[in-house]
DNA sequence: CCTACCGATCGGTAGG
DNA sequence: CCTACCGATCGGTAGG
């Protein structure tokens, strides 16, 4: 394990010094892109998920995929892309989610560019959607999501509003539906900071649910769901 | 800055190497314990909070408090030291406000620890916690509470264990109150799922609370904290 | 994607 | 609390 001296090879300056790893044929064994990126992509997560972004190694993250440490350079080029495309991953996910949930109603993905259609109970659609983002968070991508919300101080400014732009993607259905509930009267407070309050509380949820008790089912997501629902609506049944 | 070669002081074996650090009095000009340890855990607590722990390096921290590197190893044995030394300052803290706050109900310190007097209402003691809970996490000590909230998961489970007992005995109040609602029906849900959500409402707000918008009275305050209250709280007014 | 590295930094320590 | 360090690790890269 000692490091021995090595003559460096010369800087051959004839041809500009093209990297190995600008191409995407493939040089050796199995370098099968998409499972591979897909699989750095999940340990990533899971690992700055539990042990958060600075107190994991790239080493870290290569071994569990059973790579050797300068290989996931391959795939991301640095670690902070990695934390992004985590991110970003977990957001479109997300996001396609909730449209394909929306299509119960009746609703399109651009449901949250305009307000919503007369026939559609906002109640009704608040519930699903709150249902649905516990879904999204403690179950079906409970890996990705929450490193959104907690390494959100990793990020710099511009960083955050990329990911900005694609979370108001997520809330805008959300928004339609707080409106139409202030205008009816039924909120508890001004749809700006319903929406914050609703949020904080399921986000926070991430920190204290744990699937291993209601695995195989999610029983008590339901308890959870229709509490948050009841937090911001008045007239409770 | 080239590091050049020198001769390492011989270990001498007369006398067991004794650190210079064990020893209470002060050798230098002016080690003024108290303050130093406080402005070291004040920059601590700053820059945990906006870089998070994992961004931020010991030399960091001594540089805002005017020190040299290994200077913060006098009052802090090791970086985790000190992420602990500020959670534990920041909830010591919190209780302290709140058991000042109680007092104008007529509550002592203990007031957790048996169910409310029937002379209080629990309407107005949830009201005056939540508003006092965000003056804490918002304004009074915002470098010190919040780093307890994002910086959750570098902590160890032993190590949670012992921060989560000083959370205890700050939310045991809040237990009583809950549970006195929840008796008198005016609770959305069950008081455990209540007071998760709650504080998950409450503790969400350090993300998005900018005080500059406020400063000088923390006006919105009042605001946020009265929707709070309507948001587990049945009966709106 | 592996091999074989490197420069920089980082937490921490000895001794005064 | 400063000076003067060190060992280990870490993110990252060249070249195949």
């Amino acid at each position: 394990m000692t490091r021995t001296e090595k003559a460096k090879p010369a800087r051959q300056s004839a041809t500009p010094p093209k990297r190995g790893r600008g191409r995407p044929r493939k040089t050796h064994d199995e370098i099968n892109d998409g499972n591979r990126r897909l699989a750095l992509l999940k340990s990533a997560a899971k690992l700055f998920r539990r042990k958060s972004f600075g107190a994991t190694t790239t080493r870290d993250i290569a071994v569990e995929v059973g790579m050797h440490n300068g290989s996931s350079y391959y795939h991301f080029k640095s670690k902070k892309a990695l934390l992004l495309a985590v991110m970003e991953e977990g957001l479109t996910r997300g996001i396609r989610h909730q449209i394909e949930m929306l299509q119960s109603f009746g609703l399109g993905p651009e449901a949250g560019a305009a307000p919503l259609p007369k026939n559609v109970d906002p109640r009704r659609l608040l519930a699903a959607l709150i249902r649905n983002h516990l879904d999204i968070l403690l179950i079906k991508e409970r890996e990705f999501v929450p490193v959104m919300l907690f390494e959100w101080r990793s990020l710099t400014p511009h960083e955050r509003r990329g990911i900005g732009r694609l979370q108001d993607e997520y809330e805008a259905v959300w928004m339609r539906v707080l409106e139409s509930l202030h205008r009816a009267g039924q909120l508890v407070c001004e749809v700006k900071l319903a929406r914050l309050m609703l949020f904080g509380a399921l986000n926070w949820t991430s920190r204290w649910f744990e699937t291993s008790k209601t695995e195989q089912g999610g029983l008590d997501l339901d308890g959870v769901a229709s509490a948050a629902s009841r937090l911001i609506l008045i007239e409770k049944a």
